[in-house]
DNA sequence: GCGACAG
DNA sequence: ATCTTGTCGC
């Protein structure tokens, strides 16, 4: 077996308690600068899992400009995975790969949206969330399968939604960003209110389910399309 | 004790 | 997440 990948920094047990406590420090209130620029964050793995692959993608923001909307930065960084995969301890092997992508933006953003769940988690700590205090930025997980929550069936018009609880807590929002097609699950994660998280996620919405800014994380950090953006440029280059 | 379980 | 061809539809 490979010992990188049971190289732990934390047990389960201890990030489970940091969870608890970092999830205290999350603010449920909007606090957001006019926003100018958005991020959006995936994570991709290659190598069997044994490389992870973080894309940022930051794109520019203005009220008149519906989607599509225009990159400004992107970046992608590799390092070597250091975590499995467990259920609810996500964060804690996608997050370092995340940061060594931010450190290399130019731009700051003022809102991120994250592929994942914000604080639609069993101890309210996402991996939006966990993200969003390390970066001191608002965010917004927006996750394409639920973690944990009860909901009722959302409507079939792109826009319906309808709250994601945890007993009585609301705790994010299944939300129909396209007709006929499988909703989202948003839950807000630092420095933003759900009403706020499900605003921003709708305007960046365009043809497709998932907003603007995690549809391209996600195809820069996917390898399939690594792939692709690389065939396209040796085309490009070819007939230059 | 038995399922459920982001990416 | 990732392994993968074709195929249905705008």
């Amino acid at each position: 077996m490979d010992a990188a990948l049971h190289d732990w920094s934390l047990t389960p047990k201890q990030a489970i308690a940091l969870q608890s406590q970092l999830a205290k420090q999350l603010e449920a209130d909007d606090r957001i600068d006019p926003v100018t620029h958005i991020a959006g964050v995936d994570i991709g793995f290659e190598e069997d899992g044994s490389i992870t692959r973080a894309a940022v993608v930051v794109l520019a923001w203005s009220p008149e400009q519906a989607p599509p909307l225009t990159v400004v930065e992107q970046v992608v960084h590799r390092e070597p995975t250091r975590m499995p995969y467990i259920p609810g301890l996500l964060s804690f092997r996608e997050i370092p790969a995340a940061l060594g992508a931010f450190a290399q933006l130019k731009t700051r953003p003022q809102l991120v949206m994250v592929d994942g769940q914000g604080i639609a988690h069993p101890r309210r700590l996402g991996v939006a969330a966990h993200l969003g205090l390390w970066l001191d930025l608002p965010t917004i997980g927006i996750a394409k399968s639920r973690l944990t929550g009860r909901h009722a069936d959302v409507g079939e018009a792109r826009g319906d939604w309808v709250p994601l609880m945890a007993g009585q807590e609301v705790i994010g929002a299944v939300l129909r960003s396209r007709a006929q097609v499988k909703p989202v699950f948003v839950s807000p994660g630092h420095r933003l209110s759900l009403a706020t998280s499900l605003d921003w996620v709708m305007r960046c919405l365009g043809k497709t389910k998932l907003p603007e800014p995690t549809r391209l994380a996600d195809r820069l950090a996917s390898r399939r399309d690594q792939k692709r953006a690389t065939a396209s440029q040796t085309h490009t280059t070819a007939s230059r």
